[in-house]
DNA sequence: GGTACCGTGCAAATCGTTTTGCAATCCCCG
DNA sequence: CGGGGATTGCAAAACGATTTGCACGGTACC
């Protein structure tokens, strides 16, 4: 036999369709008597509402989409477990977009997702700038903005400081006596390295050094990017007595492309990424870097975006930033080991 | 103003709404003519169809989903990835759900699933046992199971070799001269657990040894956990020589544990995993283990699903065989290391 | 005892599509 | 010139819920 509808129930019930509705939502009040006969007639059918006509009819599909570059970059499924674990409670459940960070997929998925009828969106663009962005999104459908990109008043922000992390983590490779420091990060306006490399640009600034392009290397936040890169640059012959990276994984890339030269980290090179996903504590040596605190802004943004659609949250656009932690490891230690290299 | 409806697209063509749906779906013939106009009125609208309202009426949502244990393993996102790259492009999405292998949140999840009319399932269940999930399942919706849960007839199946894998790593163990080989698992019944300790006998057996229950070890398929387990049984006396983990993520942990206890590996103590998650290549030694292929197995499920939902697969439930791949690296070499114990 | 009101229940409209008949138009051909 | 297909368009009935009015009893109050 097919699904049971609601009519199924109330016939069962001997009520109408009607009060079984309102006997399930409680939008109405119902006799204790009627309550019980609905309620052992959906336990006895094993009746659940179809959502699809729910939804329909009151416009929540109990579903937000995250939108993210890649599921497998280990930052982001602990987003995802952390919205997940902010909204399910809610009965929401979660769809997973991953774009690559490109600018068509981006698109098309926002689309899709507003053609679903998607209660809210959680998303973090790397490609779509905030004209376009503005043009792809439903007035009425409330927004979190996860990373730096900026797009003013579109919706809620949830944010790191990222710039002060990363100067804080540059300025403890000076401290330790590095002065010949590169950033690889990403092309200008993907993601959130030109933030990251600001960061990296104060401490340089701040401790007096001028700053030199040839330190500064653009790839994709992969491990394989990186390296690639990495190992380009130093075969050219950069000089260099550290990195600075926009993200864990281009920092074990990078650490590939030190080993394979045979320079060893931190000994000739310091190095440090950015995120603290769980490899960063295996890879050898430990990578010192910035805990990007996934989970918690997974939960943040779940949250906020629920207070959003329930409308216990309204108002302007807000931002929340949840600081990052700087963690050192092996890969840049505090104590100048001996100096084989004095200084610039 | 809200968004269009067919209707406004009808209008705005000079066409009835049915001839909109025919014009767009191409379920009927429509003349080059009036295709035209109602393109360009779509276009100039910028008109979606409503998935819901269509879904409503077709029984189709494009939608499948993949309940897994914890989309924070590594093992699961590029699962997740596979599943998105292989239906993607078909029109479908996919929402993942975290059950932390917790019987109840199973079947709420797919109790919820259901009740969104997902067009298919993808399954990788680790409490739930066969007949419950039968009671569970709606037989119109297609379903596949990845991962060794028995569940006859229930669905395709997509699986590895995990028996013959597991054996094939332990007796590259034996090879190597190790002969007090502990097996870190998980409590009987849940996940892939009891599939590869039968690898694991095999080998034993096969090697005219006797099975010492002291030897396996019960955990939980994670890092803290299998570290806290190895830990206690070190500190209680356990004698080992090699170790063989359930899943890569018990690897680390154990490492972590032996590491503590002051225990060489793979000198004293060699170890495998199971999975090839990207930490596995990164940890120091890195890990001899068994390439899962996370990502077929993934598009397998993804494309498998497709077929049975589209009809252009149907019959019996088949079963899928992904075989794994042994994976030599530092934890457990080939070559045995100057023998500080000589054997049993 | 009549009126007002409250608590309950039902019929019907609605959400936005798809799809089934049926009708109209056109063309071709005998 | 009339009849049979093909084409193409429309009205209306689904899909399965929620929600608005309205009606019906019963109770309480004057």
């Amino acid at each position: 036999m097919p699904r049971p509808r609601i009519a199924d129930v109330a016939k069962a019930a001997g009520v109408s369709p009607t009060t079984v509705s309102h006997a399930l939502s409680g939008r109405r009040p119902v006799s204790e008597d009627v309550k019980a006969k609905v309620d052992a007639a959906v336990q006895r059918l094993g009746y659940r509402a179809n959502m699809l006509a729910q939804g329909l009819r009151t416009q929540r599909t109990q579903t937000v989409a995250l939108v993210i570059p890649d599921i497998t970059n280990p930052f982001y499924p602990v987003v995802a477990r952390g919205v997940q674990d902010a909204i399910s409670e809610a009965g929401y459940q979660v769809v997973v977009c991953s774009t690559d960070g490109d600018a068509a997929r981006e698109a098309a998925f926002l689309r899709d997702m507003l053609a679903r009828s998607v209660d809210g969106l959680i998303i973090d663009l790397f490609r779509t700038p905030p004209d376009t962005l503005a043009e792809l999104l439903d007035p009425d459908t409330p927004v979190v903005l996860l990373g730096p990109m900026p797009a003013p008043q579109l919706g809620d922000r949830v944010v790191g400081d990222d710039r002060v992390s990363v100067a804080e983590a540059t300025r403890h490779l000076l401290r330790s006596g590095r002065r010949r420091i590169a950033f690889v990060g990403a092309g200008p306006g993907v993601g959130p390295s030109d933030l990251r490399r600001l960061g990296y640009e104060d401490a340089l600034l701040g401790a007096g050094l001028t700053l030199d392009p040839r330190l500064v290397l653009e790839s994709d936040y992969t491990r394989l990017g990186a390296r690639a890169e990495m190992a380009a640059a130093l075969a050219g012959g950069l000089d260099i007595d550290a990195v600075v990276c926009a993200n864990d994984l281009s920092a074990i890339g990078v650490l590939d492309a030190l080993h394979r030269a045979g320079r060893e980290v931190p000994g000739d090179v310091a190095v440090v990424g950015f995120d603290d996903i769980d490899a960063a504590e295996l890879v050898r040596p430990a990578l010192t870097t910035v805990d990007n605190r996934a989970y918690e802004k997974g939960t943040v943004c779940g949250r906020l975006l629920l207070q959003r659609i329930t409308g216990e949250l309204d108002g302007p656009a807000r931002e929340i930033v949840v600081p990052g932690a700087f963690k050192v490891r092996d890969s840049a230690p505090a104590i100048t080991l001996p100096a084989q290299r004095s200084s610039s």
